[in-house]
DNA sequence: AGAAAATAGTTTCAATTGCAACTAAATAGG
DNA sequence: CCTATTTAGTTGCAATTGAAACTATTTTCT
C-alpha cells in the first residue's frame, strides 16, 4: 500500500492554492476592468518595461505565443494598447501601451497590490520574501 | 507611478510555479496512464476513502460538481470505478474504486510520489513542511 | 399531507484553450 | 545569390471548460 494522502502532495497543494488566488482575482479584474488575468500580464509588463515585440512578452509573462497574440489583438481592439513596425524585423511589431493603456494601469496597479496585500495579510515579511523563494525553486525545478 | 513589478507580485509567482508543475504531472500521467488529473484526483481519494458520493467527492478534491461528473463518468466508461445505488439518497449514488480500479492505482501512487520527490528533490524537510503550511494559508485567505 | 424551496447530479450550449497548419520574413549553407 | 531551414506571429479547427438550465429527489413549512 503506497500512502499517499493527496491533502499532502505537494503539486496538489499548490495547484488548489494557485486556483483559489487565480479565480479570486481573476472575478476583481474582469469585474473592475472588463480584463483577463493574460491581458492585464501584458499591460504590468508593457508599463515597466514600455516597448517590446510579443516575442519579448513571451518570455517576460512566461505565457505562450498564442494567448499573447489573442491578448494583444484584444487590447489593441481596446485601443489599451499599439503596434508599431519593429524597424530590426519585419515579421515582428513594437507593442506599446497607449495614453488610456497608461491611465488604466495606473488604476490596476493599485488594486492588484491592495489585493496581494490582502491576500498576505497574515504573513510577516520575511515569510513572503520565503514563499516567493520556494515558488521560484519548484518552478524551476519543473522545467 | 505604482511601481507593481509582475516578476515580484505573488499571485503570478504562484500562478507560474502551480503551471510549471501542472503541465509537467498532467502529461506524464496522460503519457503513461491516459488520465487526466481531475480523474487521478478521484482515484486517489477513492482508494483513500473507499467509498463516496460525488458531493463528498467535491469537498475532498476542491473541483466542482461538474468536474467530478464527468471525471466520474470517463472513470466508469474505462472501468476503473463503479456506481452502485445510494440507500440514504436516492438523487445521489456511491463511487468506489474496482478492482481495475484499485490496481491502476497501485501503479501510480508510487509515481506519484516518485515525482513529488523528484520536484522537491533540492528541499529539505522543514521547507517542504512550511511550503504546505504557506500555501494552506495563502489559500484559506483566498476564499 | 401537499405545495414550495432546496439539493444532487447531469446535460446542453457557448466561450476558452491548445494544437497544428499557415503566412511571411530572416538566416544559413552551398 | 538562391534554395532550404528556421523563426515570428496568426488563424482554423477540435477539444476542454464553465454557466445556466434541467431532471429527479428530498426537505421544509404550513
Amino acid at each position: 500500500m503506497s500512502m499517499l494522502k493527496l491533502d499532502q502532495f505537494i503539486p496538489y497543494r499548490l495547484s488548489v492554492a494557485s486556483n483559489a488566488v487565480s479565480t479570486r482575482i481573476a472575478q476583481s479584474y474582469r469585474k473592475r476592468f472588463g480584463l483577463k488575468i493574460a491581458e492585464w500580464r501584458l499591460i504590468a509588463i508593457l508599463a515597466e518595461s514600455e516597448r517590446l515585440t510579443p516575442h519579448a512578452l513571451c518570455e517576460a509573462t512566461r505565457m505562450d505565443k498564442i494567448s499573447v497574440s489573442r491578448a494583444a489583438a484584444a487590447l489593441i481592439e481596446r485601443g489599451l494598447v499599439e503596434a508599431s513596425d519593429n524597424p530590426g524585423d519585419g515579421r515582428s511589431h513594437i507593442l506599446s501601451l497607449t495614453a488610456d493603456g497608461h491611465s488604466l494601469y495606473g488604476e490596476i496597479a493599485p488594486t492588484a497590490l491592495a489585493m496581494e496585500t490582502e491576500l498576505l495579510a497574515r504573513f510577516t515579511h520575511d515569510e513572503r520574501v520565503l514563499l516567493d523563494a520556494l515558488l521560484r525553486r519548484i518552478e524551476a525545478a519543473a522545467y
